[in-house]
DNA sequence: GCACTGACGCGGG
DNA sequence: TCCCGCGCCAGTG
């Protein structure tokens, strides 16, 4: 399945200091109903073991993938050391997404579509 | 081929 | 507002 592919250069794509949600980074692989899919490919590092999974959290802020990393707060810890700050909350640790969101252009979206037509993906 | 699972998201009550 | 339930679909056994 290309989509795995397709992740793999969205991850790449996530700016350093910024975090991105499972269904945004569905949505940037055009397949805007496989959110799950992309919380899937991270836990079994199917987007590649250099992917920045830190970025990764729900549409919610919630590091809900907290759990799969080596240590429970290193996602929180890799997320402060990029200047992400990082509150808990009773649900979990919680980005602010309005702060430190990714915020793709209409721009970038279509470069990404571009590069999937090069790379045939 | 079938059933179950999940680092998710959203709408309805 | 909170909670529940359902839709989603690739992997896995």
């Amino acid at each position: 399945m290309d989509f795995y592919r397709r992740m793999e250069q969205v991850m790449q794509r996530i700016p350093y200091g910024k975090a991105a949600t499972y269904g945004q980074l569905a949505l940037l692989c055009g397949c805007p109903r496989n959110a799950r899919q992309a919380g899937y490919a991270l836990r079994r590092n199917r987007a590649g073991a250099s992917a920045p999974a830190h970025r990764v959290v729900n549409a919610n802020g919630i590091l809900s993938g907290a759990g799969a990393f080596a240590f429970p707060d290193l996602q929180k810890r890799l997320l402060e050391a990029e200047g992400i700050r990082v509150e808990q909350t009773e649900k979990g640790y919680r980005v602010d997404l309005e702060k430190f969101g990714w915020k793709n252009t209409m721009e970038e979206a279509e470069a990404l579509l571009a590069l999937y037509r090069k790379l045939g993906i």
